[in-house]
RNA sequence: GGCAUCGUGGCCGAGUGGCUAGGCAGAGCUCUGCAAAAGCUUGUACAGCGGUUCGAAUCCGCUCGAUGCCUCCA
């Protein structure tokens, strides 16, 4: 492809072109989840956003090393000096010790993301197995001179760091504004400014999730994890950061601030924010109780909609939707994006069924028609749009099947070759109903093959009667039911 | 209060100076014993008010409204 990839980076609040470190690879680090409760639909939302974009990338070719955490330490309830650690918390209240904590909701965040058919990220790196790099990074922060030691914890500095370093560039927040309007915090604090953050935290003896540091038992401040594991594993430059809208402060700023502390040069060349995903017009959230799990969307067990949807017709809905617009969640979207989603993946088969010659005079422009999908696609991923022209293909098909035309075998091919790509590779979207027919399934579709030969019979006995009413019988058990030139076909849900 | 993003037809949702978005729903037609599916046809939408321009949904300003962040958040 000839054409340009344009990503939209937060840091600079434009679309730029894409150019990699290194020709033909990426380095990409995605704000993972803390695994403190079973992962909602909001957080998935991100993750499969950034999965079209990892996916994308390795369509064009790109050599992707991806790396995702998981926050199993260190994500304080606040920022106040009693905050305790989230995961620490959540065992307290369970009774159950935090690894196992950390455990539950870490399969439970992988098993869901399988669901949504998220591609693994290259590395999946854990806060808790990289607490000794974590104690060398605020030492070396330390010695720079941007942070302090008070009580048994770390703080950084930020008007110090704001001296010779701005602090505030990818939020566009100044430093003057962040001092006035920082709401004061209960309770005393250690902090020399509301804008410092923790670097280390002291922890009391009847804490389990504490490590020995030079400044006695603690654990180390969330900011800090992002950089250590980014900058391992990734150098300290690299090519895209990602994560969720709502991270981009504090916690963005601060890991830039941490590691332009030690580097002296930005971390990140293209910063993407995802958008959030809301529910009744308000952004998913634990604390609030506005949020709902898949697993909840799946089985239609929830209070909210009033029947199950599958996991791909629900990426499929975020897919039809920017990643950096807010999606508003409401069951008459996702009952359109069921439809869409079929009339899709019918197409997709009605494709493979098209009679094909050498010389057919169906004429469809397959070229042009990828290189509108490229595009889409090469602007900041605009899957949407994406979706759009993949319709116009669906409709060029469907025209071919209805009128009973034949399709040039060379653009058959084409057309089959990118289709898949772009759905299957790029949207990561696959068919639900060809996931491996059970030996039920095979008896239901032998008992209906049966009944549609009784019903053939009928009709040829002008019996329209006992005809219709076995129709009705299976439209009625949600068994779709058409006749064609050839008999009638049927299709089960 | 500060910073940021955004307000598109019945619903969802692209577009960002002149050229069809698309999906769903609705209406009509073709096909059908009747349906369904599919196809065709059909909708003068861009929060409001000013301004810039030959021309603005698209740029600028203001107003109103929404959301996010400013405390943990994907």
């Amino acid at each position: 492809m000839d054409q340009t990839l344009v990503v939209y980076n937060s840091l600079s609040g434009k679309k730029e072109v894409f150019t990699p470190l290194l020709p033909k690879h990426v380095g990409m680090y995605v704000c993972g989840p803390t695994v403190y409760s079973n992962v909602h639909l909001g957080n998935c939302r991100t993750f499969m956003s950034f999965d079209l974009i990892n996916r994308y990338l390795l369509h064009l070719g790109y050599k992707v090393r991806y790396v995702r955490n998981i926050t199993d330490a260190g994500h304080l309830e606040n920022d106040a000096d009693e905050g305790e650690d989230r995961i620490a918390k959540k065992a307290r209240l369970e009774s159950i010790e935090p690894m196992e904590v950390v455990q539950r909701y870490t399969v439970d965040f992988r098993n869901t993301l399988a669901q949504f058919n998220t591609l693994p990220p290259s590395i999946e790196p854990t806060a808790t197995g990289h607490i000794i790099e974590q104690i060398e990074l605020i030492k070396k922060i330390l010695d720079e001179g941007y942070a302090y030691e008070i009580n048994g914890s770390v703080y950084f500095d930020v008007l110090k760091f704001n001296e010779d370093i701005p602090y505030g560039k990818l939020s566009g927040r100044k430093i003057e504004d962040l001092i006035h309007n920082t709401r004061a915090l209960d309770g005393q604090s250690d902090k020399k400014n509301p804008q410092d953050f923790a670097l280390w935290k002291r922890a009391e003896p009847v804490h389990i999730m504490r490590w020995p540091s030079p400044w006695g038992e603690g654990f180390p401040g969330w900011h800090l994890e992002c950089t250590v594991m980014s900058t391992k594993y990734l150098g300290e430059s690299f090519d895209i950061h990602g994560g969720g809208m709502d991270l981009k402060f504090p916690h963005h700023e601060c890991e830039i601030a941490q590691a332009e502390a030690i580097n002296k040069k930005s971390p990140v060349n293209y910063w993407l924010h995802a958008n959030m995903l809301t529910l009744n017009g308000k952004k998913m959230a634990k604390s609030t109780g506005n949020n709902i799990l898949p697993e909840e969307m799946f089985s239609g067990n929830n209070p909210i909609f009033s029947k199950a949807f599958s996991p791909m017709v629900v990426r499929f809905f975020m897919l039809q939707a920017h990643y950096r617009s807010i999606v508003d969640i409401s069951e008459e979207a996702l009952l359109a994006s069921e439809k869409g989603f079929k009339r899709l993946m019918e197409g997709v088969e009605t494709l493979k069924t098209l009679s094909s010659t050498t010389d057919s005079e169906t004429s469809f422009d397959v070229e042009g028609w990828k290189s509108k999908c490229y595009a889409a696609m090469n602007d900041d991923f605009n899957s949407p749009l994406l979706i759009a022209h993949l319709f116009d293909a669906i409709k060029h098909i469907n025209t071919i099947a209805n009128e009973g035309q034949s399709i040039q075998e060379a653009i058959k091919i084409e057309l089959e070759e990118s289709i898949h790509a772009f759905i299957f590779d790029v949207l990561g979207l696959k068919s639900e109903t060809a996931q491996g027919a059970s030996k039920e399934t095979i008896k239901l579709e032998s008992t209906v093959t049966l009944l549609l030969e009784l019903r053939a019979h009928a009709k040829e006995n002008r019996d329209f009667a006992t005809a219709d009413r076995i129709r009705q019988s299976l439209v009625d058990l949600g068994i779709q039911v058409n006749d064609t030139p050839e008999g009638a076909t049927f299709k089960l849900n």
